[in-house]
DNA sequence: GTAATCCTTCCAATAGTGGGAAGGTCAAGC
DNA sequence: GCTTGACCTTCCCACTATTGGAAGGATTAC
């Protein structure tokens, strides 16, 4: 099948399907004389895999790990469970991280009238730096630091769960 | 000040400041007959302002609103509480995602021996789409669903490509 | 035989940040 | 006054993952 079919079936879009075979990510398929990529039943498993394995969060890097492990059924499932149980530590973190934030801005929010007077404590607690999780000058832990790869930011393109 | 104190001041790197300064996050500075930068006391509180607001995890469109809301005092703070409440609502709802990935991901590794049998729940429940929160072809909810711009990752890169 | 659709590759943009080059400026030391 | 070194300037590139589009070739439908 084209590429068209492939990203249909396997629900990465073709455009996805070319980048991911750029970087390594997917091998080179076989061409058509005309240059058109063909795409089998289990490159379309593959395909698929990779989509779920994002969708859980994995970045691309870790699941170059994990496609080159199902391809290969011979290693070790303990290696699965390692990038498996190292990527959950990372969500989780991650996780605690963005409640802090919103524990922060929603104590600050509560205190702040909501009415026409400019008092107003979550700016002051942005300005004067005691927001409430005891921030100094540290150069900013945010994301990233927990060494996650949130993926995309824009545009679900089909249509996102709500 | 130069833009190094500057920088050093707020905890924002120079490299950042000229970036914010670039597409209109803060406005531009007097500069020096040589073209350098000045900084004054309240543009460093400005620029640590931003700062702060990129450790909640605000996007530089947010910021960018919140900026211009602390500049002008005039203006009511009904404005902050909704642009902070919308905040924690992405927050929240990030935090939950990324909980809920987790919780799939532990599930499967909980299953998985993690010897040197190559049987892993792992691998299957992403290859056979039945990993445990239902998932089936739709096209990836992911990061950004939500509109949460996750900001970076901090990647350091020295090999060039080409 | 042409139009519509699909495919190809290449380029740009997104958001936010770091790295570095090429060159100008400033302050200190000699 | 000259060198040294730290600092500044602008400009370009890298990175992540993904989308959009342009220009042109291939296939298919009528």
């Amino acid at each position: 099948m084209n590429i068209g079919q492939a990203a249909e079936a396997s629900g990465v879009s073709a455009k996805m399907i070319r980048y991911y075979e750029s970087i390594g990510l997917i091998p080179k398929t076989v061409r058509t004389e005309a240059g058109y990529r063909v795409y089998s039943d289990n490159d379309v498993n593959t395909l698929s895999f990779v989509r779920r394995a994002r969708d859980l969060g994995f970045s691309v890097e870790q699941i170059s790990e994990l496609v080159a492990l199902w391809r290969d059924r011979d290693r070790a499932s303990t290696d699965v469970k390692r990038i498996a149980l190292e990527h959950v530590d990372i969500l989780e973190r991650k996780a605690r991280e963005l409640q802090e934030m919103a524990a922060t801005l929603r104590h600050l929010a509560k205190h702040c009238h909501g009415d026409e007077r400019p008092e107003c404590p979550i700016i002051e607690g942005l300005a004067n730096d005691d927001g409430g999780h005891g921030s100094d000058h540290r150069p900013a832990p945010r994301f990233g630091a927990s060494g996650l790869q949130p993926a995309r930011r824009g545009a679900a393109s089909k249509g996102a769960r709500g």
